[in-house]
DNA sequence: TGGGTCCCATGCGACTCCTGATCGTCGAGG
DNA sequence: CCTCGACGATCAGGAGTCGCATGGGACCCA
């Protein structure tokens, strides 16, 4: 699951980024409206955490240019204090819900899940494909061809977030950030092992190597 | 399948939980409307029960401040005495049912039944089939084959929890947090245990091991 | 008081994960 | 075109984690 989060205020972004990406999310964060209209719309995102307040464009702004396109990705929208949202044009918008600052962390996550799990419920499928590649991102079920390949937990975290991002170059320390703890001071090699096993257990030339800079998901046959 | 229930008369409050919690329900309890609305907000409920005389938040305004917030969990109100209730305001703030104080708990209880089977109807049937496993949510009665399975309480709450999500991997944390109550702080090995249950009473490879991840259940081949 | 459910504790077994070392490969610059 | 250095791939083994089974105690209801 890929999040997006549009947040100017940087410690809040940031402290929201580490929290979502323990619980096992992809997060990306902008800090200007613009630059997340623009995201939203160009990369797929299972959710979308906006902040009203934004420079730029305000979360109003953006949610409503994200509808006339036609996305229909669920939006958490966030308020800076009580009265400041409308919530008749946050409907109007075509927000999903909505927190009002302060608000605690776990009230966040437990809304993400809701509205990740009230999509889900709607019929949509956590299943990607990229050429004879099938990855179940719920079932936590990958297949190639026909055959199911059996992952453990680490390899397919790593897999997962290569195929959250397939066909763009994603850095080692990228996947470390993201499938193990962002404190981790581990070796860079560990990737390396995990990438190793994956070619393995899949197909070698599924994952590209891209020299000094890290790995890419083959997308086209 | 778990309830919240909001309700200031401690005496009450007691008692319906423990018959619904003898029914097989996880039953959460909280003595005022700020606190209900934290609750109802921050876990999953699958319905509340909302008394409208509270102190706090009265509970109109709850219900109208879920709904605002996007969340559609059922919810049905109890009120005082008969009048106290206006019905155009209750259905306006999108309450599903009201019940007037006196009731009998056989009627409560019947309500409460039909609101969580409307809620399936909306959706899926209460009768689950997958291969040769058959769950009926609504009778709580489990058939492998022709033959009848005799389940603990606790035992069908956790089978109803992985034939909700069928095919999909169920981490332990959240069949901890659906099927147990909010003040249960245990670990994790009691799912283990639960789980070998149901692979004892009914067949071993039915629920799937997804080491580090949590459990699955295995629809059909 | 007795049967049953529910929860906890322990020990074992199996698998996963990481480390460190070695080997292979790429590409820049001479 | 060759050489060398840096980067990446692979392998094996031990430490640690995770999951399972089992037995016993607390509690509840008949």
């Amino acid at each position: 699951m890929r999040l997006l989060i549009v947040e100017d205020e940087k410690r809040l972004a940031l402290s929201l980024a580490k929290g979502l990406t323990a619980e096992g999310y992809a997060v990306d964060v902008v800090h200007d409206g613009r630059e997340g209209l623009d995201r939203a719309t160009t990369e797929p995102y299972d959710l979308v955490i906006l902040d009203i307040m934004l420079p730029g464009l305000n979360g109003y702004r953006v949610c409503a240019a994200l509808r006339a396109a036609g996305h229909d990705v669920p939006i958490l929208m966030l308020t800076a204090k009580d009265g400041e949202y409308d919530e008749a044009e946050g409907l109007d918008t075509g927000a999903d819900d909505y927190l009002t600052k302060p608000f605690s962390y776990v009230v966040l996550v437990a809304r993400v899940k809701a509205l990740l799990r009230r999509r889900r419920a709607a019929g949509a499928s956590p299943v990607h494909v990229h050429g004879d590649l099938k990855v179940d991102t719920a079932a936590r079920r990958v297949w190639l061809g026909e055959e199911e390949a059996e992952l453990t937990a680490k390899e397919f975290s790593v897999l997962e977030h290569l195929v959250l991002r397939a066909g763009e170059v994603v850095s080692k320390a990228d996947i470390l950030e993201h499938v193990w703890d962002f404190a981790y001071e581990g070796d860079p090699n560990i990737v390396e092992v995990y990438v190793s096993a994956l070619r393995r257990k899949l197909r070698a030339d599924l994952i590209r190597t891209v020299r000094g800079a890290g790995y890419r998901l083959e997308t086209a046959p």
